[in-house]
DNA sequence: TGCATATATCAGTATATGCTCATATATTAA
DNA sequence: TTAATATATGAGCATATACTGATATATGCA
């Protein structure tokens, strides 16, 4: 009970690994500029994996690979048309503090 | 111009490169689970590096090094008291992002 | 000055990460 | 079924990252 009133604690002690786990993966998500650049890409709109590539001059399996990383994150997601896969984002948490932190480093 | 049009757009094309390096960092900062644990522990309070050490059971040199890390960053810094130097944190935007994204992470 | 304490730094090692080429899979249309 | 297109995946390589033990630096005090 001492242990589980320090859990509840949001701040004070420590975090438990689960929450450390989820929350360093998300950040790690965001650390990256090659992914930086497809989230940004998709603020608001959807693209192709090959229209992500194209566009930002990378890779197919590069942006395969990073969409990978992020769809197991459940930061974006797609939908099938043919055989095109559209990404989009899923996860408005995230895009928001994305937003945030680029504005705030376009200040300098 | 056309470049400089499209530079000053934040979403729509790319990111110019110093933006995605600062942006890239900040989150890189917080995408290790030792430095958010050590994050977590400054959020209402100052602390010495073996203060730090010693709470979290990490080595003194590991915790030198992470805040070595989180000071070039500007999001720590410290104050000194004899041979003692207490940290605590340095970036309000980046402390309520951790925040956010720690209490998002604690309903799962 | 000399010693003790606190912190910083260096160098080595192990692991993680990201990119790329080659190849596999999946869907559509002929 | 076969070909064409779009995407996913696997393996290898280079680099980045994090931790650690040993050592250096800095401050305060006797």
């Amino acid at each position: 009970m001492e242990n589980k009133e320090e859990q509840s604690e949001i701040h004070g002690r420590d975090l438990d690994e689960e929450t450390l786990f989820i929350v360093s993966q998300t950040f790690k998500a965001l650390g990256d500029p090659t992914r930086i650049r497809i989230l940004n890409l998709l603020f608001d709109k959807e693209l192709s994996v090959n229209g992500i590539a194209e566009t930002l001059h990378l890779k197919q399996s590069t942006v395969s690979h990073q969409l990978r990383f992020l769809k197991n994150l459940r930061l974006v997601k797609y939908r099938r048309d043919g055989t095109t896969l559209y990404y989009s984002h899923d996860d408005e948490h995230v895009m928001h503090m994305l937003k945030q932190t680029i504005e705030h480093a376009c200040h300098h």
